[in-house]
RNA sequence: GGCUCCGUCGUCUAGUGGCCCAGGACGCCGCCCUCUCAAGGCGGUGACGCCGGUUCGAAUCCGGUCGGAGCUACCA
């Protein structure tokens, strides 16, 4: 009988989330609900020093706002728990005491500094890693270690044969033999080290499939040689497989770096990127769903994934390709969607009362209404809104006349404008259809003015910039009063002589 | 140095021996549309790292070479 496919996701609370690290949890999402696999959240904390809580509730939020789901795991628990590996402290001081007792770890009490030298003394490289020296520590010898107050770390004895694995995305992977040194899995008090905690919940939590970032390709043969002792020893069923996923890379030829601010999920969830489009261009980052095709949902990914297809090359984070990924997402929401997203960027810019749609007053409803559909295909980012509605917001006697408008205006501005008023003036119904076409009788064929340089004047007074949504349907939302109160205003302003 | 991974347009990729003098997307350039800006439409730019071999035929298979990357912790 085979056993059932279950996958992880298993970061360590550090820092802020990383692209890098969302995109191996999206795969691993994807496959999983793919597969109709377990899909499991498990928080890696075993270094105190580096881990934080505020750290751990951010992961929380991106995965939710992503909309990454998981089956067992912290917050929703499960039978393998718990998830976080502080609290599984007793399961590995258990399994380290089995590895020893068997003969696959043993007590090792060389200090680095006693590693390098040794290897020094005997001609070859000093940093070869650590050379077996304790396999054959003899009981005196460890009485005198302990006496002199050393504590040691565990190490698990690696086999003198080559280990191969079938690696999910990159194929049969060999590592020779002797080029893996007797790896530490705890530290000189004992306490576990991730060597030790992975491959151990993994076990325990019956993983199927490990999908993970490449930069651990090179852990993998010593996980497999814990893996197979854990065999062994009975407290596992099998050793999961593996698969390395290709690198995000940043600017260069490198790795993209903590401290570049794109690498920052938030980063991007701030600037305004949909989680539909982080996620569609994350999917991106090394797989593809069709040769003619990269716009998708999430189900659609879901649907098609699999990660034999993913491919191994490391895979640049390119921002503009994100964006226009992100910008194709805004066009598929329907109208009142949009506009629903846009509240929270409106609100934080101080435009709209609430940070949700549903406290918004019905005046501001009806502009969002009314104006979301003007935008929607102009925008990249969510963020853009604040500029281009922000003129609905204002007060008429406060549009901020942006030096760029301002500086477009022709001599002849002021008289455009004054016949605009006259024509707007006698104007019956107030639609967009009859504004174009009263300003085009007064403007454009009366004066004989191009319609470019005829509307521009009245871009700038209704809207305040050079570039704004289409002028006529923001002047029939806008209503008659504002606007000939705003033409009115850029008419009397001094800066225009 | 050792070990391991990777190598198709600037970037992300499709391609698993003939459909490929290599397809799509982003970017860039031009044109159309047009009240600004977008969107949209049309067109253009641009790549199989190199050398051998196998084969009637190679981006695809093999060998070598060059280049890039990661790991080489009592971090994860």
């Amino acid at each position: 009988m085979s056993s059932p496919t279950r996958l992880r996701f298993c970061p360590s609370p550090t820092g802020v989330p990383h692209v890098g690290m969302i995109r191996t949890a999206l795969f691993n999402w994807a496959y999983a609900r793919h597969t109709g696999a377990t899909f499991v959240f498990r928080i890696e904390d075993t270094d105190p020093a580096r881990d934080s809580e505020e750290s751990y509730l951010q992961l929380l939020d991106a995965l939710r706002w992503l909309g990454l789901d998981w089956d067992e795991g912290v917050e929703v628990g499960g039978p393998h728990g718990p998830y976080r590996q502080s609290e599984r402290m007793d399961l590995y001081a258990m399994v380290a005491r089995r590895l020893v007792e068997a003969g696959f770890a043993y007590e090792s009490f060389s200090t680095p500094e006693e590693v390098e030298a040794r290897h020094r003394a005997a001609g070859r490289p000093p940093k070869l890693g650590y050379d077996g020296y304790d396999r054959s520590t003899t009981p005196e010898q460890r009485e005198a270690y302990l006496a002199a107050g050393r504590r040691p770390v565990l190490r698990v004895r690696m086999p003198d044969q080559d280990i191969a694995f079938d690696d999910l995305v990159r194929g049969r992977v060999v590592f020779k033999a002797g080029s893996v040194p007797d790896f530490a899995i705890t530290r000189g008090g004992g306490q576990p080290l991730y060597t030790l905690t992975n491959p151990v919940d993994d076990a325990f939590m019956r993983i199927s499939h490990v999908l993970r970032g490449e930069d651990l390709l090179s852990s993998t043969p010593r996980q497999i040689v814990l893996h197979r002792a854990l065999v062994e020893l009975g407290l596992s069923q099998s050793v999961p497989l593996f698969g390395h996923l290709p690198y995000v890379m940043g600017e260069g030829n490198k790795k993209l770096s903590k401290r570049d601010p794109q690498s920052n999920l938030f980063h991007h969830r701030d600037r305004g990127f949909l989680p539909e489009g982080l996620v569609n261009y994350l999917a991106l980052l090394g797989w593809s769903i069709a040769p003619d095709r990269d716009v998708f949902t999430a189900s659609e990914m879901v649907a098609a994934f699999d990660v034999a297809d993913v491919n191994p090359n490391p895979a640049r984070f390119d921002l503009k390709k994100a964006e226009a990924i992100n910008a194709a997402h805004m066009r598929l929401l329907a109208p009142a969607e949009f506009a629903r997203r846009l509240v929270r960027p409106l609100h934080l810019a101080g435009l709209v009362a609430a940070p949700e749609w549903d406290r918004l007053d019905a005046r501001e409803q009806a502009i969002l209404t009314a104006a979301a559909p003007l935008v929607q295909q102009r925008m990249t980012l969510l963020g853009e809104a604040v500029g281009m509605l922000g003129f609905f917001f204002a007060p008429d006697d406060a549009v901020d006349f942006e030096p760029a408008a301002l500086a477009r205006l022709l001599p002849a501005s002021r008289d455009l404008l004054e016949a605009a008023l006259a024509a707007l003036l006698g104007l019956g119904a107030w639609t967009a259809s009859d504004i174009h076409g009263a300003l085009d009788a007064a403007l454009v064929e009366a004066l004989g003015v191009k319609p470019r340089d005829a509307f521009t004047p009245l871009r700038t007074a209704v809207t305040g910039r050079r570039v704004s949504p289409p002028l006529f349907e923001s002047m029939e939302i806008l209503g008659r009063e504002s606007c000939l109160a705003r033409v009115e205003r850029l008419r009397l302003l001094p800066e225009l002589d």
